[in-house]
DNA sequence: AATGCTCCCAACCGCAACTAT
DNA sequence: CATAGTTGCGGTTGGGAGCAT
């Protein structure tokens, strides 16, 4: 037997958000405050969307403290360095950096960070072949991980995976299995541990 | 100006995990 | 314990915007 589907996608509206019905929903959470059951929201709050489509506008979009773009050298390094030791856990990773969610972090690491990383990997690569050991901060900063060869890494997305372990910083949080949610770092302590030059290299 | 291409992001889909009964 | 309902997550896609030809 089957799981009920969450709503009638027939008779659901699907796309885009208008601005009334951002405004419905954003009223409607701003007056009963936390939303308990999301299936039962458009009903009441007068929206003719699914209930799983109304807890993602809210989470990714209307929630008071989201920022959009705008990422931050210190952001991308604390993106890289977590994709490198838990690979693409974008809930994980997105709760260190406050205002960011996975939706958005995600996004950005597929459109941006990715091709940024390959870019650098490519030039890794080249660096290597004509020095025995890196020199620079940056090269040092991208030291390969041995947690790129944990399972978590290796299931995720492809080759996005090994570019991932170039970032990771030299105090990394442990492989996917031991990684403690509780315990991984904010974004505060990520101040500490990249130079402000490899920062710079990354530009 | 028209067309095609690429990039980016909001939103959807399906599944797994969690919770209530 | 089993089942149904709900929530959370990660992968993927649709389509608009901007750029190139």
């Amino acid at each position: 037997m089957g799981r009920a589907p969450c709503c009638d996608k027939a008779s659901v509206k699907r796309g885009p958000w208008s601005p009334e019905e951002d405004e419905l929903l954003r009223s409607y959470v701003r007056s009963h405050g936390a939303v308990g059951n999301w299936i039962a929201l458009p009903q009441k709050a007068g929206l003719n969307r699914c209930g799983k489509s109304c807890r993602l506008r809210w989470l990714n979009y209307l929630r008071p403290d989201i920022k959009h773009g705008g990422y931050t050298e210190q952001e991308d390094m604390v993106i890289c360095s977590l994709y490198n030791s838990i690979g693409s856990r974008w809930s994980i990773i997105a709760s260190k950096l406050p205002g960011r969610t996975d939706n958005d972090v995600k996004n950005y690491w597929n459109t941006k960070l990715k091709k940024k990383a390959m870019a650098m990997h490519h030039h890794q690569q080249q660096h290597y072949h004509h020095h025995a050991a890196p020199q620079s901060q940056c090269a040092s900063y991208m030291q390969p991980s041995p947690a790129s060869a944990s399972s978590a890494v290796t299931t995720a997305s492809g080759d996005a995976g090994s570019f991932g372990a170039m970032y990771s910083p030299s105090h990394q949080a442990a492989p996917l299995g031991h990684y403690n949610v509780n315990t991984a770092a904010p974004l505060a302590e990520f101040s500490a541990m990249p130079t402000p030059a490899a920062a710079n290299s990354w530009a």
